[in-house]
DNA sequence: CGGTATCCTCGACGATACTG
DNA sequence: CAGTATCGTCGAGGATACCG
């Protein structure tokens, strides 16, 4: 089961040696609506996952969750459960979702400087 | 006709005053399967439309050019169109769009260190 | 050469209901 | 609280045909 994204490469698109590989790989690590800013929103410390959902605010609990499962599974962040009543569950960047974050910053600084006309 | 995209978010979104705005809208620019390659291709220097074709090598021609409209129209390419025939047509980064290229290095450079496992 | 127009597929995402 | 399961929508992008 490639993660053939709408808006992503699938895995043989990526393995094909392309100059563009790189770019193709982080942009499938990327792909989905909420994704840059749940890493944004985790980048200064970790989060619950009601945290999280309440400050996206639109996202169904089925995307989140399996937005976060991807981010995951891709080793950029981590998921921490506390066996308690009721449960609790953290989410942190991982070293490798550190790395994620200028990218993200760039991308915040690109749109406040640019995106102020939309009218 | 406000864009929205899957993995975007619509006009309306953008504008309410989110923490994550400008994040928001830079995804939104960038949202589409080839949009960062396009740019990363046109970085070195301008290049024909069957140049870019050519080297993304699975992009439909109907695709090809409706990622090249929005970006043109989101004022990060431009589109020189010479009057011969048959037609040539030249793309380059706006300076908007090489402020784009710190963002796509920085992701090559993350996918180069990280995509290597990809089985 | 560099498009446009039309049709179609298919997967991301939301809505809703239910659970340990 | 933090999920899982199921269903339906909708729009991005490919395929194909045609054009100035």
């Amino acid at each position: 089961m490639s993660r053939i994204c709408k808006d992503g490469f699938d895995k043989e698109c990526i393995k094909e040696q392309r100059e563009f590989f790189g770019i193709a790989y982080t942009q499938n690590l990327l792909s989905g609506r909420w994704k840059y800013v749940i890493l944004w929103f985790l980048k200064s410390k970790e989060r619950r996952y009601s945290e999280i959902k309440a400050f996206l605010g639109d996202i169904s609990q089925g995307s989140l969750t399996k937005q976060l499962r991807e981010l995951e599974t891709d080793g950029v962040i981590n998921r921490k459960v506390y066996p308690e009543v009721p449960p609790r569950v953290e989410y942190s960047l991982t070293s490798k979702g550190e790395e994620l974050i200028p990218i993200i910053d760039l991308m915040e600084e690109f749109g406040k400087k640019f995106g102020e006309q939309v009218d």
